[in-house]
DNA sequence: CTAGTTTTTTACCGATCGGTACATAAAGAT
DNA sequence: ATCTTTATGTACCGATCGGTAAAAAACTAG
């Protein structure tokens, strides 16, 4: 399978390198994610990442930098579904997309439970606020850029005029972050299903689009 | 205002103690709930409980047997709406007041932002493994103290005969565990109140006290 | 007073933390 | 072949971690 000595093209003078930048990044993100930013040795990165330290520095700087770059790659890998997600074409469906991703994600076999953006660093001593920040930037990122599908859902005639697309965007991600603290104690893919749908039980819709409703049952947990 | 040298009844021999054990434990509290358990050092405990180390150890035990001492000090204190809540009326009434008193806790002036039982250790290294069970452990004992309060509710007419409790109260701990991390986040006092008010606005209500409802208009965030 | 008991203070322990100096190995360039 | 360049392996750095030994201090009992 790996194509092995195959240097053909102007390769970088000096020894090459051992070990696949892209697959050490992928173990560096199990570890960070199982045990946070804090909790994440440089013994337990570079044992998981099958490299020793200097290689570590020389490839990936420090550890804050080696975690912002697991963050980007979280963000693009495990985590694309947020943003994908967005692209839906009624808010219901986004939202839709958005839980049902969430619990499926959180609870993923063979991946830590819970989400790195909450599981990263809620609380720590001084040395590393600087990431904790980071991730509570992250998180308000993907709020706002909620809030923003929201409001051009509400201008579409998809929510009603009524509606509180910021009230609504920190609903629900305040839902997704409680779901990464029920996975990460042990809560189940259909018990964070199960929550979803309750959260999605009464999701607002607009007379425009569904003239007949005139309300909507009251959740049951069901 | 502190009485000094008042010790007429059977002092117990020996150099009396410095410092006052409650006061200690409570500072103790803030510092845990601020940094967590791994992120609080024994420099950092010892500096804001105005102790030097052996006191500590003396008058707590070690670093564990303090933070647990430090989280029954918080379920008395601090938390105590949780439990209380348990005794209001109506299932309604239960989770309004969870949910309200929850936005005030985690926002509280003077407090640190968030829950003690969710800030304090959801990820962390090998040591703070066992203190991290615990903070799940009694995590999801509030969780089926609630399903209990749900099933009495439904057992009473309170709650609709279709509902299910367990998932209603799972959906409410993972609303409140949220906005435990949306306070952590920088999330306001009246915004949490709002993410509270959507989640409790579609509570479901027995038709046998309220006949005359027919359904419930859809959440629009305000 | 002296003896006994408990707390405080200072100083320290081994382990681990994140990060690096240095010598060696493996490649291209000449 | 030698030189240059980059990566690897070992061994180490100072700082900080949680925890403690030992002596001085402050009290009660005689």
């Amino acid at each position: 399978m790996k194509s092995r000595k195959r240097a053909p093209l102007s390769r970088p003078a000096g020894r090459p390198r051992s070990f696949d930048s892209a697959k050490a990044l992928d173990r560096a993100l199990q570890v960070f994610w199982r045990k946070g930013y804090a909790g994440a040795s440089l013994s337990d990165l570079t044992t998981a990442m099958r490299i020793n330290r200097p290689s570590l520095y020389a490839a990936f700087g420090d550890k804050e930098t080696l975690f912002l770059r697991v963050l980007d790659r979280y963000a693009q890998g495990p985590g694309s579904h947020a943003l994908l997600a967005l692209d839906e074409l009624t808010s219901r469906a986004v939202v839709e997309k958005l839980l049902r991703g969430a619990a499926d994600l959180l609870t993923a076999p063979g991946n830590p439970r819970g989400c790195l953006l909450v599981q990263g660093a809620l609380t720590c001593g001084n040395n590393a606020d600087s990431m904790r920040k980071e991730l509570t930037s992250r998180r308000t990122a993907s709020e706002l850029a909620l809030r923003s599908r929201f409001a051009r859902a509400r201008k579409e005639g998809d929510l009603p005029k009524d509606a509180n697309p910021a009230n609504l965007a920190r609903y629900i991600v305040t839902i997704i972050h409680g779901m990464s603290v029920q996975a990460a104690g042990g809560a189940t893919r259909v018990e964070l299903r199960c929550v979803a749908d309750i959260a999605l039980q009464n999701w607002p819709t607009s007379r425009v689009l569904h003239k007949k409703q005139l309300g909507t049952p009251a959740i049951t947990g069901d």
